[in-house]
DNA sequence: CATCACTTCTGCGAAATCCGCACACTCTGG
DNA sequence: CCAGAGTGTGCGGATTTCGCAGAAGTGATG
């Protein structure tokens, strides 16, 4: 008895992930419960998420593995750092002369750098950043990050505590 | 043949995690390193994480278990809700009077906030939110975020694009 | 409409992994 | 010196993962 979370696919979507117009792949209804699934629990066993979505085990597999490689997902461990131990974390708020995608991409790589997001407000990129200490903190702001050309001004918010940490969109 | 992580593990620490004195457990080498492998990849197989730390099938097994009931990790799939298709997503900078405390606990109620961060710097809190749509996100900030008492002010930022998101502190 | 290419799902064994459990070892506190 | 707590190891049995062959549906082509 499979709990069909989808009512029957008919001629709604032939493939389970596409291309659209950004380059990013759309995903079906089935797709996304896995999902949900994994984001419950990052090890649940293929066959009991293949029970919840109504698949065979080896169905779960396949698509879970195509959604890794595609880079739609990851599973992962992850933590607080500042919980964790040692590091000083910050997000920091950047504005912007001249191309912003280029700046982004110069964040992205270095590896201090745990977060880059393109934003629409008074900073044109946010970058979340972790360190080994105050130091560092300082040395990658002041020297790293300001010394890119076209960084025209940053502010930095310096992680007190985190208090809040999902990955359950999807589940409500 | 063991790839010791840790050299000896002498007498410097009895206990795997303990209690510190601000209530967040305390990590030894090994657990780190099995946190590092789980960041890496976390479906692997718990044998060839023991290999990789020096330790037992059955010790990575306790070890990740404790780990995860204590709620210093978890092992999630992470997707950029954006690439997946449906919903809004920002992040609002909230400055408060009186207690801030309480404010980030509301915050971290409402189902459609993700990410809850106390900051020094020009905000008291950072929180980032997952919406269906703009008219959703709007309610969000306006009514609910700023109908909390104590909330002075927000500024939102939209996200236009995530550009990096990654969980491998401690692997550099 | 027949056929080919492509994709996705299913059903199997075989191999590998997970899981519970008994027991050993090491501290620590009475 | 003897509990008792915390952790590690080894070991089967149950479960899961993995690879592969076959079936079925779709779209393009002649």
């Amino acid at each position: 008895m499979h709990s069909d979370v989808v009512a029957s696919r008919s001629a709604d979507q032939r493939d389970s992930s596409r291309e659209s117009r950004n380059g990013t792949p759309t995903l079906d209804a089935v797709s996304l419960a896995i999902i949900q699934q994994l984001q419950e629990d990052g090890r649940r066993p293929y066959a009991a998420i293949g029970k919840a979505v109504g698949l065979s085990e080896a169905a779960v597999r396949q698509r879970v593995q195509k959604l890794l490689d595609q880079g739609v997902m990851q599973i992962v461990a992850v933590t607080d750092p500042l919980t964790v131990g040692f590091r000083r974390q910050a997000m920091v708020g950047i504005n912007v002369e001249g191309d912003v995608e280029s700046i982004a991409d110069a964040l992205t790589a270095m590896s201090e750098v745990e977060y880059v997001v393109m934003t629409a407000g008074s900073f044109d990129i946010l970058a979340e950043i972790v360190c080994e200490d105050d130091d560092h903190l300082l040395d990658v702001i002041n020297k790293r990050i300001r010394a890119l050309p076209g960084v025209r001004s940053t502010e930095s918010f310096v992680y007190l505590k985190l208090k809040k940490q999902t990955y359950m969109w999807g589940t409500r």
